[in-house]
DNA sequence: AGAGTGGGCCTTTTT
DNA sequence: GGCCCACTCT
């Protein structure tokens, strides 16, 4: 029988709360703060403030009587939800680190440490990040002895993609490959043969990645029906964040811990769903009413974040998507200055003006903290990073790789992930390789003996392995010997762990490999002193594999550094934050949106989406530029406006033409060299169909 | 046989 | 800048 459970009213015995929500939310925020419970579904467009009521909503939980422990908040990012604990924590002023809240993920890992056995495995399994998954999948390749050559077979990562499709989907793998890998067809079998030996081989070495996480919690719930119900009789309340971008996997998880209770809010906005190609399905949300008919339906539409010039190119954005909940955003603030459209002759040129108008604004009074500069691929930010080096303006970077998945840091880890699971065949096979004359073969015939060891660290420091030694490499091997000995006596103690290995041998090899060696070393004793907090071992490794990129960045700096920067990000990474300024750069059709999307009509509709996220990120001030001229590896393209700028009318932003470029500077070109001369580029090769030939100087018009 | 090195090819988004 | 492949070195 479902039950409800009715909180206490609270407007009833004023006086008894901390909070007046009524003076500090909207008319829209305060119904939704303020709910009874049953299933409830929050549309809050960007800029709502959707934080702001879900941290409101977990306040007037709380203060209504219900326990810490008894909440579930489920959100996309862990800084989301470190944000939003705090800031309930600094509304209540009291300790609620007792509610349950973080990511999908987060959560699966604590609750499968828990009941590991269950499904198979201890609860010291290893969490397989990216590449590690990446390899043991191409290992698993490799097994099932398949000729690769004879026919072009799907490459590490492409596997990855088309296994975690499939368990964040639900849906077979036959019918993921039939209709969304069709290239890969006739491979089905070798395929599904990789999968399962890939399946084993992680059951066998205890080790998970990020999809089983969801996967086996899913499982785990599924297959336990006592461990459920005892979980939705526990969870009294449960709130989702971010609800466009879950799969079903995670629908199904949530929808099993609400069972009981039937209290759970889903918060998100479905034109900013943008993370299909992870298994998202936007649909959750949209059908959200028909799994549950009970439902309230709310809607933030009142925009706090920017100025109306900014959400009227945010509407003709997204008045073209074609499935939403019909929105429109309502500005909220007095009118601002009108966003900007800028056309660039090459990338060098696009950098420069970015740093000029950001050293122009800075003169006006704004900090760098207040800007930012997005884009849609990781590589679209180096000439940027180029450019703020060379005319000293600080920034931080937040795409490309993640501090712990630079190699000197997993090569550290690989060292503790050992200690705490002996049977991570990834984690022995990174270490032993960097020894030399150890390569995979070596290093494989070397795992299986541990392997097969009760004690594979005992048997790594004993006598018998030697023999599996090449030749002339057994001064480095002992040494590496001691130092295992070593770590295995300072087990427990994470920091300690890490700063031997940093003075061991792996110093040297830093110093002959990298020639930043000295930044990595400081990177390691920023890790060291960043493991102290941690009361283990599992507790570190958990929270480095889980962090996302964001947060590492808190690793780097220490955290508390409050030095003046504008950052650097993928829209994908900008999602859920805001600054004053923004500079949305290479907005040139075929690179947003991206050409790889180009023939499939979802993905054109997310792209679409990603647009609308990051127009939505400014608050005053909106730049939108792109290169005419990109220079890559296979000679000079011509490229034309995104068609999220062709769709503009003209009445919505302000045309800048960019004359003189006196900080234009290419590489080999001198900076009081003429301009380019545009006309030579009238003839050059375009690439692709996508792509016309066009007259530059018309769009200088 | 297996480890190490250099050159050519290509570039979506991530917990 | 990364990945793959072909090549050389031990």
């Amino acid at each position: 029988m479902t039950q409800k459970y009715i909180l206490q009213p609270a407007f009833g015995v004023a006086g008894k709360l901390k909070i007046d929500y009524r003076q500090a939310l909207t008319p829209e925020q305060l119904p939704i703060v303020t709910a009874g419970g049953g299933p409830m579904l929050v549309i809050a467009g960007a800029g709502s403030g959707k934080t702001r009521t879900v941290t409101y909503r977990v306040a007037y939980l709380v203060e209504s009587g219900v326990p810490l422990d008894r909440i579930l908040l489920v959100t996309f990012t862990n800084k989301a939800a470190k944000e939003m604990l705090s800031r309930v924590e600094a509304l209540l002023q009291r300790d609620v680190r007792g509610i349950w809240g973080g990511t999908f993920h987060h959560i699966g890992n604590l609750m499968l440490r828990k009941h590991a056995k269950l499904i198979g495995f201890t609860s010291n399994f290893t969490i397989l990040d990216r590449s590690d998954a990446k390899e043991l999948i191409e290992a698993s390749v490799v097994e099932a002895k398949i000729d690769t050559k004879a026919r072009r077979f799907p490459k590490g990562d492409a596997l990855q993609d088309i296994f975690g499709f499939a368990l964040n989907t639900g849906r077979h793998l036959t019918d993921i490959i039939a209709y969304n890998y069709a290239q890969f067809e006739p491979l089905t079998l070798e395929i599904e043969q990789v999968f399962k030996i890939y399946t084993e081989r992680k059951k066998k070495n205890n080790l998970l990645d990020f999809d089983d996480l969801l996967y086996y919690w899913w499982k785990l719930l599924d297959s336990q029906p006592e461990l459920c119900e005892h979980y939705g009789n526990k969870f009294l309340h449960v709130l989702v964040d971010e609800y466009q971008d879950t799969n079903s996997l995670q629908a199904k998880i949530m929808n099993l811990l609400a069972a009981k209770h039937r209290n759970i809010m889903v918060v998100g906005d479905d034109s900013q769903s943008i993370y299909s190609f992870r298994g998202a399905y936007f649909r959750n949300i949209i059908n959200f009413p028909k799994v549950y008919p009970d439902v309230t339906v709310f809607k933030l539409e009142v925009n706090h974040r920017s100025t109306p010039e900014i959400l009227a190119i945010a509407n003709t954005a997204i008045v073209l998507a074609k499935e939403k909940f019909e929105k429109s955003l309502k500005a909220n603030r007095p009118s601002g200055s009108k966003p900007v459209v800028v056309p660039l002759t090459t990338v060098y040129e696009q950098s420069a003006f970015v740093a000029q108008r950001m050293l122009e604004l800075r003169e006006e009074g704004h900090s760098l903290n207040d800007m930012a500069v997005l884009y849609r691929s990781h590589y679209q930010s180096m000439e940027i990073q180029m450019e703020l080096t060379k005319r000293g303006i600080p920034f931080e970077v937040r795409s490309g790789l993640r501090f712990f998945e630079e190699a000197h840091i997993k090569d550290v880890l690989a060292h503790l992930k050992v200690m705490h699971n002996p049977s991570d065949e990834i984690a022995w096979g990174r270490i032993l390789k960097l020894l030399p004359k150890i390569g995979p073969k070596t290093a494989d015939k070397i795992f299986q003996q541990l392997y097969r060891a009760s004690e594979p660290c005992k048997e790594l420091t004993g006598e018998k392995i030697l023999e599996l030694v090449p030749s002339g490499a057994e001064r480095p091997f002992k040494q590496f010997q001691g130092l295992i000995g070593e770590l295995l006596e300072k087990q427990g103690q994470p920091a300690e762990m890490i700063k031997a290995i940093s003075q061991s041998n792996y110093a040297d090899y830093l110093k002959t490999t990298y020639a930043n060696y000295r930044e990595r070393q400081e990177d390691l004793e920023q890790l060291g002193s960043y493991a102290t907090q941690f009361k283990s071992l599992e507790e570190l490794l958990s929270a480095l594999a889980l962090a996302s990129g964001m947060e590492s960045e808190n690793i780097v700096d220490g955290g508390e550094a409050e030095t003046e920067a504008c950052v650097l990000t993928t829209v994908h990474q900008a999602k859920g934050l805001e600054w004053p300024i923004v500079f949305l750069i290479w907005l040139a059709d075929g690179r947003f949106p991206s050409y790889l999307s180009f023939n499939k009509e979802d993905e054109m509709e997310e792209e679409r989406r990603l647009f609308y996220v990051a127009v939505t990120r400014a608050k005053d001030e909106l730049y939108l530029s792109y290169p005419l001229i990109y220079s890559g590896y296979d000679g000079e393209v011509l490229m034309k406006q995104s068609r999220y700028l062709e769709e503009l009318p003209s009445w919505a932003f302000d045309k800048w033409e960019v004359e003189e470029s006196p900080a234009f500077l290419k590489p080999g070109r001198q900076a009081d060299e003429a301009p380019i001369d545009l006309s030579e580029y009238r003839e050059i090769r375009v690439k692709g169909a996508d792509f016309e030939a066009i007259d530059i100087n018309d769009l200088f018009k």
